[in-house]
DNA sequence: GAGCACACGTGAGAC
DNA sequence: TGTCTCACGTGTGCT
């Protein structure tokens, strides 16, 4: 090899003497480490055609950025579907909001989201409303008159008992004039 | 510096003359190609502490583990959201198969997803049945005569118009004796 | 033989 | 003060 010799240089000249070894090992280890750590990168990056370090690094950065792009997408499109109904329990909350002795949340049954949980659609002058609440006396007239209050003229309801604490709501209604709005 | 002679060699060993200045030059790009790709790589990954090649190749590696895997479970995640009204739409095309006179899929109202449009909750003994369909004739003895089949006691079933087009159906029933399952 | 990619030893700067 | 990290020139193998 050029170099390898333990205790002599063949310049002699600038630094000490068996020091130099010292350094030779150290940055071995250092390059050992590196190297090391570009195949455990070219382990994780999928798709790698050239195996080079600067390829590696190269689809390394590319692939990273892929998937940078990629979380911000898909995380912005899971609240983008999780927002309709985060309003609509928003909406839900102000409907109820000095209901008395709602205290504690009931459970028991395999719904992962909290009572009550309302759906809303709308189609044409239309809206139709499902509503799943606690089993409370007057709950209908609540929700009906907050109907009239937004001037929504009311075309069917149904009121059904579904299991023995739970009260599933249908009502259909319609914009009654053209001042009405859901604020 | 060392030796950046141009035309001759300290050695005067082992090669040519001037081919060797090419390589020093090549060595020269390739080096420098790494080193930027370093720094490259160096500006997306986020959090880096140290700065040397190492430290930047092993963060590089962790950060590039943890979006992986938060790929899959946003993707996971996404998927999961969406399973069970898929699997809904499937029991509804399996529910409404040989329908003769209903090719086209109706539009026009502010909905995403097409019909029909079924949902399914369960509570105790119960199963909350919502249906959103065209507006067609029979649908709703066909639906009845499905439940029966499954040995689904109706306790409770509204119908109402949605729209000019559009059916909303709600059935309530109960699992009858202990044979009955929901294949 | 030209071109490329790598590991090595070594001097120098940084803390 | 050592210790770490880097870039450099160079030899070598592979295509």
């Amino acid at each position: 090899m050029k170099g390898v010799q333990t205790t002599r240089k063949t310049s002699g000249r600038s630094r000490p003497a068996s020091q130099t070894y010292d350094h030779i090992i150290a940055e071995r280890k250092r390059r050992e480490q590196l190297s090391q750590q570009f195949v455990a990168l070219s382990a994780i990056v999928p798709g790698l055609k050239k195996m080079d370090k600067t390829s590696v690094l190269g689809d390394t950065i590319k692939y990273l950025k892929h998937l940078q792009q990629r979380e911000k997408e898909l995380e912005e499109q899971a609240t983008k579907q999780t927002m309709e109904s985060v309003v609509l329990v928003k909406k839900s909350q102000l409907l109820l909001e000095d209901e008395g002795e709602s205290s504690d949340q009931q459970e028991g049954c395999s719904n992962e989201q909290p009572l009550p949980e309302i759906e809303a659609k709308m189609c044409d002058k239309h809206i139709l409303l499902r509503i799943l609440c606690e089993k409370h006396r007057g709950v209908l007239v609540r929700i009906l008159s907050e109907m009239d209050k937004l001037n929504l003229d009311v075309i069917n309801t149904s009121v059904a008992p579904f299991g023995s604490l739970t009260l599933d709501i249908t009502i259909i209604t319609e914009v009654s004039s053209t001042k009405a709005q859901l604020t």
